[in-house]
RNA sequence: UGGGGUGUAGCCAAGUGGUAAGGCAGCGGGUUUUGAUCCCGUCAUUCGCAGGUUCGAAUCCUGCCACCCCAGCCA
């Protein structure tokens, strides 16, 4: 070969890639690089934590290391393990594999438990019967120091004796508590005095009964890093001053391994929402129809709504990684969904709002077969058969009866072509009582037809059609944001930046036979229109369509300019 | 009068003392039986602001400004 390949620019390692270089490098952690995704199974995995995922996972594969796949079990009363399974299958939906490391906090109940009793014999930790109303008021303020719980100074042995009773189940919830014994006049109010453990007499959707304290977040999660050999510790932000309480653990506990946080800014989407909470209001209120609704930023609403994993993947990468708070525009994931689709998806033919077109010089029964490819830019993917004939469905959108300049489409009088087919012209048309435009009488020019001798005529427009005695009915659904304003939060209340054409349903429109033949979860192109994925959870026999994203449009953009 | 962070184009983002990558969006043009795709071109005399150091500063120093996070027995 004589031409060199082409060589892409890689695109540059973000900060945290550079620093796991740089350690792997200096041999540190022997040269292991180890991390986790640890999601809470309280709620569904959305585009926030793709990036997160993604981080982890990739960064992992990279650099030849491992990630697990640890779920942060600690709080019993708000998770479930039907959230796991969901977890799970999205993130194996997004193409990461945790192996054998699928983990739980939960699985090291009892080496935490051992390491808070560590901490209580080095005087590190006491129990405190403050209530949580006076924890909080010794707690301090942002700019007051705090002061010391009266149960600060317990003796080693009375503490001991206290936490084991609480793990005996001798006290009440919120009786007392565990608490790190740092310091209450920190700057860093994580640093005073966290609480390790709290007392919650439920059972645990894995451990049962076995526990009736459990381990708080900065605990557990600070522990189990350590547990399973995590050298980096990815998290968002909003972790930053927990690290020092983080290193403070690992300081306390000689543990074979020591991890190190490092933090990076969360992913923000314009026009949308990611926090649990509103998530699930949307869901409880009713505004969308689950936790899977196409229109909800979460990872199993953008499979159903036909997005490949691929094109998540790849808008993950193109947004890249930094502490910089951001807010990335709706453009930028639909850019990378339109570009994967437009080389995967084939080609289809579907009419939204079918006008009747009737071809006054074909014969009547006549029926003529026609070869559409595929995909314009990949003869492998093979052709299929339309018939066609005397009437035919055009969209309403592509006639106007007094239209504005450059419009491309048919008109009293003019000409277009029909994708794959003839090119026709307008010589009439019908209207109904109320003047609505319902049947346009055209003529076709027979030699035109795509592939036949006279088909090089040139005229301004192509447009989609469907034949009038072939075409199945199919019910289209168009979504769009969620919300009407790239911030939702801005005016307070986001339930009111909804936006109320976010779903319009096309119940009557017309497809090409071959359509009903798509596979649920499978995505094609409509022509001219969009990309379109078979809805996978409607009934059997129902042929319904979920817009996954519409073609770019520089005809609406010229338009609406225009006016 | 607390602590921790962040400021490079409309949105992201490289850049680590040698004269502002790339992507998305936009704009102009070409190809096109999808107004799609594709292709070409264009888009920061300037890096939050003001001083200073230096032959040379987005990069170093000083001061200031703006924005974000933290007071759960949530994660």
């Amino acid at each position: 070969m004589s031409s060199q390949p082409p060589t892409p620019a890689a695109s540059p390692a973000d900060f945290i890639r550079q620093r796991l270089a740089a350690d792997q490098a200096a041999g540190r952690h022997g040269g292991a690089v180890v991390t986790r995704f640890p999601p809470e199974p309280n709620g569904y995995l959305h585009i926030g934590h793709a990036k997160s995922i993604c981080l982890n996972f990739g960064v992992a594969e990279e650099f030849g290391g491992r990630c697990f796949l640890r779920f942060d079990d600690t709080n019993p009363l708000r998770e479930d393990e039907t959230y796991v399974q969901a977890i799970r299958e999205d993130v194996a939906w997004l193409g990461f594999d945790w192996g054998d490391r699928l983990t739980h906090a939960s699985d090291y109940f009892q080496r935490l438990y051992d390491c808070a009793v560590t901490l209580i014999r080095q005087g590190s930790a006491y129990v405190d019967h403050l209530d949580a109303d006076q924890i909080r008021e010794y707690r301090g303020t942002l700019t007051a120091p705090g002061r010391n719980s009266p149960f600060r100074d317990r003796s080693v042995a009375e503490n001991l004796a206290l936490f084991e009773r609480m793990r005996r189940g001798e006290f009440a919830e919120g009786e007392c508590v565990l608490r790190a014994r740092i310091d209450m006049a920190s700057g860093n109010i994580n640093l005073r005095d966290p609480t390790l453990y709290r007392i919650r007499k439920v059972a645990h959707q894995r451990t049962g009964e076995t526990w009736c304290i459990y381990p708080m977040y900065d605990f557990a999660h600070t522990l189990s890093d350590a547990f399973e050999g995590i050298t980096h510790s990815l998290c968002t932000l909003e972790f930053e001053d927990h690290r020092p309480l983080y290193d403070w653990l690992l300081d306390q506990l000689a543990l074979p391994h020591r991890p190190q946080q490092i933090e990076f800014s969360r992913l923000n989407l314009a026009f949308t929402v990611t926090s649990k909470r509103k998530l699930n209001q949307l869901v409880d209120k009713g505004i969308v129809a689950g936790w899977d609704d196409p229109r909800m930023p979460t990872l199993a609403g953008m499979r159903r709504r036909g997005y490949p994993p691929e094109a998540v993947r790849e808008f993950i990468r193109r947004v890249g990684v930094t502490k910089k708070e951001n807010t990335i525009e709706m453009g930028s994931l639909e850019s990378a969904v339109r570009e994967h689709l437009n080389t995967h998806a084939e080609r289809r033919l579907a009419v939204q709002r079918p006008l009747r077109v009737v071809l006054e010089n074909w014969p009547a029964g006549e029926i003529e077969t026609v070869t559409l490819p595929n995909h314009p830019a990949d003869a492998a993917r093979g052709t299929r058969e339309v018939s066609f004939g005397r009437e035919l469905y055009i969209d309403a959108d592509d006639f106007h009866e007094d239209p504005p300049g450059k419009f491309h489409r048919l008109k009293p009088g003019g000409e277009v072509r029909l994708r794959g087919a003839y090119i026709i012209r307008c010589e009439g048309l019908e209207r109904d009582a109320s003047g609505q435009v319902v049947v346009l009488r055209c003529s076709v020019d027979l030699d035109t037809r795509s592939g036949g001798s006279g088909a090089a005529r040139k005229v301004k427009g192509t447009i989609h059609w469907v034949h009038a005695d072939s075409a199945v009915p199919v019910e289209l659904r168009l979504y769009d944001r969620l919300f009407s304003v790239a911030d939702p939060d801005e005016g307070g209340d986001y339930l009111q930046a909804l936006n109320p054409e976010s779903l319009v349903v096309v119940s009557d429109a017309l497809a090409e036979p071959a359509l009903a033949e798509l596979a649920p979860g499978e995505t094609v192109q409509l022509e001219r229109s969009g990309y379109f994925t078979r809805d996978a959870r409607s009934a059997e026999g129902a042929l319904v369509l979920n817009r996954t994203v519409s073609l770019r449009d520089s005809w609406a953009k010229l338009e609406a300019s225009s006016t």
